[in-house]
RNA sequence: GCCCUCAUCGUCUAGCCAGGUUAGGACACCAGCCUUUCAAGCUGGCGACACGGGUUCGAAUCCCGUUGAGGGUACCA
């Protein structure tokens, strides 16, 4: 399927009007619309992503719209968290952001001028006349209720109503028909007549609703795709039918399936984490959450998984969007976060691990040295966090050593002596790098007839108070001899302050 | 209730539109190799066409139905 780009809409009040592109003239304009109500949500930068993936394979502008017409539930402040959001994982707008509130001028305008045109009329209905109505109809399995229950004012009504100072709400006059429409996505998607109706496109307070809005910005951002999920699906007749009583061409639309969490359950903190900002927080880079989102509800038809930004845009169409919605799997993405952490360059690396550096108290340590250090790690590590801690000993005093883990060396009375013989030879080496370090070990085993392990093991218990990470002499050298030193003294000190207990009690 | 959408391994997916494959890949899990440990890497294993009808020589693929799941049904967005 050809993207298309904004399709004139033609339809006649009895057939089916159909709604396809047809105009594939003009530019691509894709705009992604956040409420200001909280974080970015993986399901909103899903389709932040998508538009961004769209707009880059088509070249055309992404417009940032903030979505803050409920001002009880917008917060100022949730604008500039999301746009930072969306800038951590490289999604830069060309446009806005612009804010929504700021046209609701032009919003009512609009609504007069459909008042004006006989395409919406006044409603002096009362919520509870209209909730009773709706109750009936829900009785009978109807959907739409209004249209058939309440005609419309006359002209006089109207004017003897407003000049009494009655309040009213403003509704759109649905067209009759089925409204049949080309979703990029889902294919041909039909509503019938009997479940559309007239709907409210300004309060009786004056303030548009979201409908008209969206639409009115949507014309005057010139929008081509209005790429966004799913649940906006059964809002598509409200939309075209606005679009077209204003005049206007209707955009391409794509509605992209949810996002679930584990266990097809809704996705929330409970199960993970929900929003861009706690992914980041969790130490994960932002190109793998990029990708593993990209891929949920998508893929290159290929075997690829792990692409690149650019990868992405060049292999992105939208008839390989996937309808059917997909489940959040924290597994997939850490291990994407793993793939992006060992392959990525050390400096890209070294730039988002800086904050969590911070955290662990390493933020002015020897840039080589940690350099050194986190590129021994990075194939270990599965996020930031627990990378940034990897380092730690590279530049600490002392470290805690866990008695636990070091029962099988405390057990072994010749070790002491054998680590003051390491430090000997490690003080004494002429150049400390991974030859010179590996020559003191295995020499020094060989000496004292002992395997390398022997040393090796417990060496890797003093440097890193841990039993297990990267190869020892990879370790030792990039550790350097200062540090190295320090750790295998005081760790020989730790086993003499903890000889060997006899047969220890069975209860502990 | 009504409307819309969706349905392949536990999970993400390829294959479907243009019926004929040992139904492919990835995560997870298991085993082996590698190895000074742990990872990584490599090799192998496990594991799916929701169900029922039709059409056809032949159906994951086309059609109908059922079931299940998600979304919508506002003077919320």
């Amino acid at each position: 399927m050809r993207s298309g780009t904004p399709c004139r809409c033609s339809f006649s009040d009895h057939l089916p009007r159909s709604i396809m592109a047809t105009s594939l003239t003009g530019p691509v304009r894709v705009r992604f619309p956040p409420s200001p109500t909280g974080f970015l949500h993986v399901g909103g930068a899903r389709t932040a992503i998508t538009n961004d993936l769209l707009r880059h394979n088509l070249g055309g502008s992404f417009i940032l719209r903030i979505e803050d017409t409920d001002r009880q539930r917008s917060d100022p402040a949730m604008t500039a968290q999301i746009q930072s959001a969306l800038a951590w994982l490289g999604i830069e707008p060309d446009e806005g952001p612009f804010l929504q509130s700021a046209r609701v001028n032009e919003h009512r305008a609009a609504a007069q001028q459909l008042l004006d045109e006989g395409k919406a009329y006044h409603c002096f209905r009362t919520a509870e006349e209209i909730d009773e109505k709706r109750q009936e109809a829900h009785k009978r399995g109807a959907t739409s209720f209004y249209r058939g229950a309440f005609p419309p004012p006359s002209a006089d009504e109207v004017e003897r109503r407003v000049a009494a100072g009655e309040s009213y709400a403003v509704r759109f006059r649905m067209p009759l028909g089925a409204m049949t429409f080309q979703d990029l996505v889902r294919g041909e998607v039909t509503f019938s007549e009997d479940v559309l109706d007239d709907f409210i496109i300004l309060r009786s307070d004056g303030s548009p609703t979201y409908h008209l809005s969206v639409v009115c910005d949507d014309i005057h951002g010139r929008v081509s795709h209005v790429i966004r999920g799913e649940d906006h699906l059964s809002n598509v007749p409200k939309h075209i039918g606005l679009f077209q009583a204003l005049g206007a061409d209707v955009p391409t639309f794509g509605h992209l399936p949810m996002i679930m969490g584990p266990g097809r359950k809704r996705l929330s903190k409970r199960t993970g984490a929900a929003s861009v900002e706690e992914f980041r927080d969790q130490g994960i880079l932002p190109q793998a959450l990029y990708n593993y989102l990209a891929l949920l509800g998508w893929s290159p038809g290929d075997d690829r998984e792990v692409m690149s930004r650019q990868e992405m845009i060049d292999a992105f169409t939208v008839e390989r969007l996937v309808p059917s919605a997909a489940a959040f799997d924290y597994d997939k993405l850490r291990w994407m976060n793993a793939q992006y952490l060992s392959g990525e360059p050390l400096a890209e690396i070294l730039q988002h691990l800086a904050p969590f550096l911070d955290e662990v108290g390493l933020a002015d340590v020897d840039r080589e040295r940690l350099g050194a250090a986190v590129d021994l790690h990075r194939t270990r590590a599965y996020n930031l966090k627990e990378l940034a801690t990897y380092a730690v000993p590279y530049f600490s005093e002392s470290l805690e050593y866990d008695p636990d883990l070091c029962k099988k060396f405390v057990k072994q009375p010749d070790l002491p002596a054998q680590l003051d013989r390491l430090i000997e030879g490690f003080r004494s080496v002429d150049t400390f790098d991974l030859e010179g370090v590996e020559t003191v070990i295995r020499g020094l085993a060989t000496e004292l007839d002992v395997k390398a392990g022997v040393l090796i093991h417990p060496t890797r218990m003093a440097l890193t108070a841990s039993k297990a990470g990267p190869s020892l002499f990879h370790l030792v050298a990039a550790m350097g001899r200062d540090a190295s030193l320090r750790h295998l003294e005081n760790f020989a000190s730790y086993l003499r302050d903890n000889p060997p207990s006899e047969e220890e009690p069975a209860t502990a």
